[in-house]
DNA sequence: TGCTTATTTAAGAAAGTTATTAAATATAAA
DNA sequence: TTTATATTTAATAACTTTCTTAAATAAGCA
């Protein structure tokens, strides 16, 4: 908070909080921000919720580790049915993270490189997190 | 996927997909990797998930450039209710993403140190992405 | 061709998330 | 003490996510 404006003042450039105290230009500020990064926000998290779920987790994980897996060795290794594991591969799939291969009736699945910068980190959060308490 | 197995082969340790091709100790090796990092994949998803959301994302983003913000300003600038901002804070503040300090009526909310190694690459794809195109 | 295997799609149920409204709590100020 | 401000909590409604089951698609094999 830097200066103190008057109630009457801030009921003017009535575009504000309710707040008494509140800094007018930080605010405007903050809304600037968010404007000027436009849908950033939108397809971050959009991405982000992706890996926010349990067991897209571990299939980003996994593939990592192990190059390309199809569903049906996912679904085994995950302990879930192979539909499950599929909606889960279309979800990542539509947002370009991971892309099939087709091997006869198997479709492979693997990351690709286009969003590996953000996930990548995750992975070592992963394996620092646990591996070194365990066995 | 390494050795042929034979079909006969695969029934018999029977833990295993149904497909016919499956390299069972691929499988193994897997379900190790998950059992062996515990808990970190529920762990990370929790946290993956606060910011896999647009709202959450941006107060963490606002907080990383504010240092501190209060429930009835972050209201203002999201152009959302206070009661519907103050339940995103507690969620991050559940997950000790975030802490609040007193200051009067005013509660000011600020990212926390324990967190910030996973959040703080996300900031960086924020400006990166958009700040350079537009004004 | 018909049969099997691998995968996807679709419909629906159950659970989870997020906003809304109203009420409760807590501090400050008259 | 009463009143106003800042925030949280609770109940609830609308929406979204995720799993399940059954049916559809697609490729290989007898």
């Amino acid at each position: 908070m830097t200066l103190l404006n008057s109630k009457e003042e801030i009921m003017e450039n009535n575009q504000s909080c309710i707040r008494v105290f509140a800094d007018k230009d930080q605010i405007n500020h903050c809304r600037e921000l968010l404007q000027a990064n436009g849908s950033a926000f939108g397809q971050l998290s959009g991405l982000l919720a992706l890996a926010g779920n349990e067991v897209r987790l571990k299939i980003l994980f996994l593939l990592e580790e192990e190059k390309e897996l199809c569903p049906c060795d996912l679904s085994d290794i995950l302990g879930m049915s192979i539909p499950a594991v599929s909606q889960h591969l279309r979800k990542l799939k539509d947002k370009n993270v991971i892309e099939g291969r087709r091997d006869g009736q198997t479709i492979f699945y693997s990351l690709k490189q286009e969003q590996l910068t953000l996930f990548q980190p995750f992975f070592k959060h992963i394996i620092n997190n646990s591996n070194i308490v365990t066995v």
